[in-house]
DNA sequence: ATCTTAGTTGCGAATTATTCGCAACTGGAA
DNA sequence: TTCCAGTTGCGAATAATTCGCAACTAAGAT
């Protein structure tokens, strides 16, 4: 584990948000300030394979690229509004019970689970507006 | 729906494979010689919105491109192994139930809903070969 | 402590994936 | 038929990500 990564996964764990590649770099550049992005992709790339952290794309709701965030003991669930643009992160034992399930009728080891929702919150149904209701 | 759009819907109900952007191009060009791929871009984004097919990343396993396909009444669930690249896909009523209830407990819509998993198939955990099991 | 080396970093260039601007076209409602 | 909002082809532009390579560093062996 190198210094690189070492602030990179703290900048995740204390970011209360999903962050990109390029806002983990500013923040992290603050602590190494010679920090290259290419670095920050490939310890992305590292984190993500030891189970470290999780990579999302809310959806594509801005745009093409990826979001990250710090793995948790406990999965949950991404739902984005595609009114909106709010994320709305969810927990329910159900999708524990339909992971094992999956594993055990397949006989396979899931590493990672990652449950994408887009549709319509309760807010933008309700109100017509387009303001960001959902936590991000 | 003009021309383009039908047969780029055409292309994905018939392939029996996830496709991404540039394949879905070369198989349309062979009926619409002049299509451009930013039409091809254009219309898949279309296509997604009116519900019409799938967007997916398949873990990210052959780069960071996106796949397409045509989306069935039921959704289904991809597992992506992670050692040989082979792709599983799963239905069970529980994925059902698990929206339904999500939708109950925080009064959303869910519009498209996308469960993608990864890790080691059965297998690869037995063999340790690197050849694809899973049907692509 | 020091050596060793497999793995990592910084750098800038290259590649991939996707989107844009704009003038010409077209599906389908009136 | 006429009309027009929406779509297309085109090439250039942008975003997002990866590569090649020489210099460095973490961490295990000596």
């Amino acid at each position: 584990m190198t210094r690189q990564r070492q602030v990179i996964a703290d900048v995740l764990q204390k970011a209360g948000e999903h962050l990109d590649a390029a806002e983990v770099w500013r923040r992290a550049r603050q602590q190494l300030p010679g920090l290259h992005l290419a670095t920050v992709y490939r310890s992305l790339e590292s984190l993500k394979k030891l189970g470290i952290i999780d990579e999302l794309d809310l959806m594509h709701y801005r745009g093409t690229g990826h979001y990250y965030e710090a793995r948790t003991n406990k999965d949950h669930i991404h739902f984005t509004c595609q009114r909106c643009g709010g994320v709305l992160e969810i927990q329910t034992s159900l999708f524990e019970k339909l992971k094992a399930q999956i594993e055990g009728r397949h006989g396979l080891t899931i590493r990672v689970a990652r449950l994408e929702l887009g549709g319509v919150c309760g807010s933008c149904a309700s109100t017509e507006d387009q303001t960001p209701h959902a936590a991000a």
